[in-house]
DNA sequence: TCAAAAAAGAGAGCACTGCTCTTGCATTGG
DNA sequence: CCAATGCAAGAGCAGTGCTCTCTTTTTTGA
């Protein structure tokens, strides 16, 4: 993995990352719309077409950026998990939704970047669905632990999604009985909604105290997925 | 209020329209990125600089845009409303849900423009926030309705929670009970955060049932306001 | 009624953007 | 050592939002 593999080809990936690390700074600064590969050329004191070197276009910068803002959400979801790792199920469920808010408030920019319209066209772009799952994961595995001590509640699924919440089950969440699967996407889904309201101003003027709201929506959340609370 | 008031105001707000109307056009083909108020401008045949006789700038022309949609949305989700005015109010909840969906798959990028990141700034411009509100009123009038026909479970709100709720209920949803307010305005971000994901191409490679899967899901959002099913 | 005021369009122009192409220099591997 | 490759620079193209000036048209008020 380090292989250092000559001076040349170590400098290439530094400038990408101060290319990265740049236009996030420019992201988080101004927004998607006004990051410009010219000002971020300029701003590394390089002129523009060398940084096409780099990055084939415009698009493909902000996908390298959708790519570590998925990991970077990942990361705050895993560590605010790890923080909690003895609690009942419940309460970490909890805590990784606070954590997925407490993130996306403090960088609503690259938040917009990744759950807002993901630039490149109007839908996320392919590469992007591995990190995206990073949080999802965080809460299976919460789901999985809480099936295996059998602290998990089931509802039943209507006949007509039976099948498909098998798939869903045997293909993504392998593990968890299949209504819990199907519980589990509407709750992650539920879960951007909640923050995304928040982040971009839907509750301007509709909700006050955002911080315990958001808990007591996150708690209901995961009595939806069948955690119960000690 | 149709006052013809001279020819001038009236060619004036025509071409107000066409100037929307041809915005929107490349707004649902190319998206809010791509929208160019110079080709806009070209195809009514009219030079760049006249626009702005109309529109002070480009986001006061997105935030007109941004407007309509939510006229349009709250319109297909009122009218989706009438044509089960008779049904349980738990049918109806569905009913909204499921067209304010259609909606979305049918009008992606102007669902990216209003529920997405909201393109002037990252968050909503404040004359957006009645317009906004219509799908809410519709889910507020199914729970006004299921409330007075005593046909609402009610769960409690923890503690801290009570004033807000109260305040809540009092200012933006008079007529429900406080627990009730905060469960909708809940399962209102929820909503769209199903929707969202559909939308914006989340879903790939995990849902593929996506009719099933949603009515589903509205119907557990619809029993986590309180609503029954006959 | 008729001149003054207001509104609208046309056109040029500024500063900026993403991106391409050619040219010269440095580093690398055979 | 030298050819091949990688990289940066610069010029340039087509496009953008927006401003300013100038002319024409319409509305208004004494």
């Amino acid at each position: 993995m380090t292989t250092p593999q000559g001076a040349r080809a170590r400098a290439r990936t530094e400038i990408a990352t101060a290319i990265k690390d740049e236009a996030r700074r420019q992201l988080a600064a101004e927004g998607a719309a006004k990051l410009s590969l010219r000002a971020v050329a300029r701003r590394l004191g390089m002129v523009s077409s060398a940084l096409y070197r780099y990055f084939p276009s415009r698009d493909d910068l902000l996908t390298a950026l959708i790519i570590d803002a998925y990991d970077s959400l990942g990361e705050a979801a895993e560590a605010a998990h790890a923080a909690v790792a003895d609690a009942a199920p419940a309460r970490r469920w909890v805590a990784v939704c606070e954590a997925v808010r407490g993130w996306a408030l403090a960088h609503p920019h690259e938040y917009a970047l990744i759950y807002g319209s993901p630039v490149p066209g109007y839908s996320a772009p392919e590469t992007t669905i591995p990190p995206a799952a990073r949080v999802a994961m965080v809460l299976i595995g919460i789901l999985r632990d809480a099936f295996e001590r059998r602290g998990l509640a089931r509802t039943p699924v209507p006949a007509e999604l039976a099948p498909e919440s098998r798939r869903m089950a045997d293909e993504v969440m392998p593990g968890l009985p299949p209504e819990v699967a199907v519980a589990m996407t509407a709750a992650w889904a539920q879960l951007f909604g909640l923050v995304g309201f928040e982040v971009f101003g839907q509750f301007k003027g509709v909700v006050e105290e955002r911080e315990w709201f958001f808990r007591h929506a996150a708690a209901q959340l995961a009595h939806g997925v069948g955690l119960v609370f000690p």
